[in-house]
DNA sequence: ATGGTGGGTAGCCCA
């Protein structure tokens, strides 16, 4: 059994606590990290050599962005794309060597489009939607049982937002970011493990805004995301989400998720 | 309830 998670951890060495907590707590074999927001060189790996997390590899940036995958099993780092094609780190690839050997981990930071939902007036969204093109030419030429994980900042289904009328303009879950995500997704018959194991509607959002009204009123959205290829969703085992770690103290607005595979 | 909260950084950007 290999398990695998992911979390937008929103400043990993501002919740490092968290994290060492979840390690303890869930224990999975391979963690991957979003928005890191620290470069490598300031990466807490003590925290993670101490855990038996002793194989990394950090994408960094300084205070943005950033992803950052740690194993207690072996792996080899695989790959590192820059997708937007500006610089920013988003992407780190591994190949698991050990236990699941030759499955390929990918972690993603996909850009959160804005405000409006126009790229004519708003170029962070036109950014998001030439990210996700340019990630399913990727998706097109794939050979190999991989596993895509993170935050895609995209929450596809109705029931994947508090209120699917009221969000149908809002970034993050209009119907051109959701066909656009749809076409990375069939770009590979790629297995969305989050609604392959928690059936539509039961409840599994994975974001909530630091924005009081949104918290306090419930307001959730399916933000983060684990695909698997065909081969490999056939087994995967198990999913959940952790939602508890939203009302840890000084909570990251993301909580992970995880995946067991017999591997 | 299209407002407001949080993180990193440095005199705002990003989410």
């Amino acid at each position: 059994m290999v398990t695998i998670a992911t979390w937008n951890i929103n400043s990993v060495r501002l919740r490092i606590a968290q994290v060492e907590r979840f390690l303890v707590e869930q224990a999975p074999d391979v963690l991957c990290l979003q928005e890191i927001k620290t470069v490598e060189s300031l990466f807490p790996h003590e925290a993670f050599e101490k855990l038996g997390y002793t194989h990394r590899v950090v994408h960094g940036q300084k205070g943005y962005h950033g992803v950052a995958t740690v194993s207690r099993i072996p792996f080899r780092e695989f790959s590192k794309h820059d997708w937007q094609d500006n610089g920013e780190a988003r992407h780190i690839g591994v190949e698991l060597l050990g236990p699941g050997q030759g499955v390929v981990l990918e972690n993603v930071y996909i850009p959160a489009g804005g405000d409006v939902p126009d790229r004519e007036v708003n170029a962070k969204f036109g950014q998001t939607l030439d990210f996700l093109g340019r990630m399913t030419r990727w998706a097109d030429k794939l050979d190999r049982p991989t596993l895509l994980v993170g935050d895609f900042n995209i929450a596809p289904l109705e029931c994947d937002v508090y209120d699917h009328k009221a969000l149908l303009k809002v970034v993050s879950h209009t119907p051109l970011e959701v066909e656009t995500l749809g076409r990375l997704r069939d770009a590979h018959g790629w297995v969305d493990l989050g609604r392959h194991h928690i059936p539509a509607p039961e409840r599994n959002w994975t974001w909530w805004s630091y924005r009081t009204f949104w918290q306090e009123k419930d307001r959730g959205r399916r933000l983060d995301h684990m695909w698997a290829s065909p081969e490999l969703a056939r087994q995967s085992a198990g999913h959940r989400f952790v939602e508890e770690t939203r009302r840890w103290e000084q909570p990251s607005d993301h909580v992970p998720l995880i995946t067991e595979f017999d591997l």
